[in-house]
DNA sequence: CGGATGCTTCGATGACGATCGAACTATAGA
DNA sequence: TCTATAGTTCGATCGTCATCGAAGCATCCG
């Protein structure tokens, strides 16, 4: 009826609670089977079943089959955001479930934001990586520097393919429990899987927290060290390694 | 049922269409009675004032009475920040009501988002102020630098005031026609204001676009230049401050 | 080929909520 | 005080949609 976008098309498919629930456990990353997700919502496999087919129609998952298992997924890093930016406006409005879960603290921490890192350490994370002046960017526009593509390469992150995918490398993600910017994008995906990679964090199973081990909190600490006071307004010289 | 904010309550708010036309309307930045949302919702007065109350409980909106008028508005920049950023994703994905209707290229131009300038002509403003170093920030935490400081003054802002109030003075938030980010904070509402004070800018009736008189134009683009070809990319020699 | 598992489709039920008419309250103006 | 305008509240109706049982496909395994 009126101009510009329709928000209610996609404010109708989050607002059922079951279908809301689906699309917070997806936002773990994790690709889950139907059978999962009805679980997680809270209702019959059938019902689940035509949540999905209209999540899927709304353009908001998307399915693999593999076997005799149906895997969904976010369907891109965009929805990702979205949720993880309504999520941040419902808890800062107290919108909770129930408040404070015993497993809060360790999402605050760290957690998986749809595929990369979020929570305390994210924010850390990208802090560091701005202040140390390897990545520089205006809003949701982030970009490598150059001495910021050195650095990652000497730590074994092969910029040419994430260059090559589709999907902006670099891109900030607004934290819901900082309510600040984390990293998003190919790159924040990419140090994430680093970190596990090494064996430095872990994934909860059936939770969204990241668990860092003895050993990945020293390396986290020193890769991604705390910059000064205020870290937006520092300018200064900084050798850190090479 | 599950860890987290919940999502669902925000998205079955906005989610059935009169609720979302009336919130899309007040993210003009005006305040409207129950009888104008009523009529741009296209319900009945009774229903309007069924979903104003809704609106009002979940805290997205809020009322002044003034008269025998209730004046509604969108309760805080955080509420128009978040459903700008829905219409951005709806907009993306092809969720339009009626695909560019007459007075769209209007709207992609300039318009209001909620109380400050959107578009292109507000990312523009953005733009040329971060090459010109008059604002600096990651994320959505952008800051005023000292130059930037003298500038905004010398343009007539009162600075002092803008930072009394309780709200972020800078803020970056996502246009949904350019999907780059635009200033959002008090700033950009003093911006936006200044413009119309000046008589650069004036608001359609009816309508978020901003319509900028010829004098207007010249002298935004006097203050806000192009930058050059890649505004991130920059990082040359340049002493803000100390 | 059976049988088991994973998931979809169909159909019926039930509940919630959007809608509006009618009655009620409140403010403004004459 | 009387009337007109602005808005809320109540109650009834109606549609839509979430839900689940049952049946139907598809895939894997023995």
């Amino acid at each position: 009826m009126k101009e510009g976008p329709d928000i209610a098309l996609i404010g109708s498919l989050i607002g059922d609670p079951a279908r809301a629930n689906m699309l917070t456990a997806l936002t773990s990353g994790k690709a889950l089977t139907a059978t999962e997700l009805a679980g997680t919502a809270g209702v019959t496999l059938q019902t689940a079943s035509s949540h999905l087919s209209k999540l899927e129609a709304g353009g908001l998952i998307s399915q693999r089959k593999q076997g005799r298992h149906r895997y969904f997924t976010l369907a891109d890093d965009d929805v990702g955001l979205m949720i993880e930016g309504l999520m941040g406006f419902a808890a800062y409005r107290g919108f909770t479930r129930h408040r404070t879960g015993p497993k809060d603290p360790a999402l605050r921490k760290a957690r998986v934001c749809y595929n990369h890192l979020a929570g305390d350490y994210g924010v850390r994370m990208l802090d560091s990586l701005v202040a140390e002046e390897v990545i520089t960017g205006i809003g949701d526009r982030l970009q490598l520097t150059k001495t910021g593509e050195g650095k990652m390469t000497a730590l074994g992150i092969d910029l040419p393919a994430l260059t090559r995918l589709r999907r902006p490398v670099c891109r900030a993600c607004l934290d819901w429990s900082e309510r600040r910017s984390h990293l998003s994008g190919s790159l924040g995906q990419a140090l994430l899987t680093l970190f596990m990679d090494k064996g430095w964090a872990k994934r909860e199973t059936d939770s969204r927290a990241v668990r860092f081990t003895g050993t990945g909190e020293t390396e986290f600490a020193k890769l991604f060290p705390l910059p000064a006071p205020s870290p937006v307004e520092r300018r200064q010289e900084h050798t850190v390694e090479a």
